[in-house]
DNA sequence: ATTTACAGGACCAATTCGGTCCCGTATTCT
DNA sequence: AGAATACGGGACCGAATTGGTCCTGTAAAT
């Protein structure tokens, strides 16, 4: 387990396709509207049921993360620069925010709070992982370093952008 | 969600009450026997369920973290130094090893393989998550450092654990 | 021998999750 | 205006996990 859901894992896929759709679509680098494509279109290129797709879309959407239009030529689009959006900014739309442990998502949530001597490091650890999520964004997502089959760990820390932290094996 | 289990949030809460008594038990830094407690004892301390705590002390033994006494002055004790012992040690040993996506668990596992280009980057995901846990050991959890009641992130930082990765809130 | 305490599962209830479906509303085109 | 297209917001159900309990063995100490 301390996998995130299916939904997220969905939502993480169509994100890129749109993203990788949008760069092809637009001309360049220019900003343009954003190229915007349904519910259908995203279902058949990631090859997944419709109302899966579109559940996960409309949280998306909820979440500002993508913008919609309705309509006959209605569809979705990017609501930000995908260099803005985080990897841990998708999971908290699809899976709520980021709480490890009863402790650290409210004040008085956790009902050990007499013996559990603990409180503050769980905390820790939370903002630990959120800062590794929040460290990817959607952009690095559909870049070529990270889509290449092998991509040797070490040239994403040369990258610089995962601090000093060991990215050997771990347990 | 994303958070873990209770089962594995119990089990570091049993470890951390088991390394800060261990501490005070034995002759101040010296090895020792590594002090002993029972099942019983444990599940007073942390006031939780005698079988809850059996089973996860059970799981912590078997993973290999706990060794166990049987008989009359039974119980368990640490198998290594706190110091050694990571938090993604930890959870790997109650809520099986970290695999964010199924992509990430096994070469095969993925369905949608033939459409997915992000294989790659979920896999770069879990190693800084990986990291980011297992940068923190139970020593820093039963450290008084960390369990002040409002310790600056920044402290933290400064001890150097946890690179250069920025601790504000992310999202 | 008896008592204590861990080992290893089986087992069940309750929650959560994945997935589908339906009805309402907005937009476009004829 | 009316029809067709697509999103919005839920309700809903079956399946899979999870949390928690219990029971039967085995090892150690008195």
């Amino acid at each position: 387990m301390f996998r995130l859901s299916k939904l997220t894992d969905y939502g993480i896929v169509i994100l890129a396709e749109l993203a990788s759709c949008s760069r092809t679509g637009s001309a360049d680098e220019a900003e343009g509207p954003a190229t915007s494509m349904n519910a259908r279109e995203l279902a058949e290129q990631v090859d997944l049921p419709l109302p899966v797709v579109s559940k996960v879309l409309k949280a998306l959407t909820r979440a500002e993360i993508l913008e919609s239009q309705r309509g006959t030529k209605g569809g979705y689009s990017l609501a930000r620069d995908p260099a803005e959006l985080t990897v841990s900014a998708m999971i908290a739309a699809l899976d709520g925010p980021l709480a490890l442990t009863q402790c650290s998502q409210g004040a008085e949530a956790c009902d050990l709070e007499a013996t559990c001597s603990i409180k503050n490091p769980w905390q820790v650890i939370n903002h630990v992982v959120q800062n590794a999520l929040a460290s990817i964004t959607l952009a690095d997502l559909t870049n070529p370093v990270f889509t290449a089959q092998h991509t040797p760990l070490a040239t994403l820390v040369e990258l610089g952008r995962f601090g000093d932290t060991q990215l050997s094996e771990g347990s």
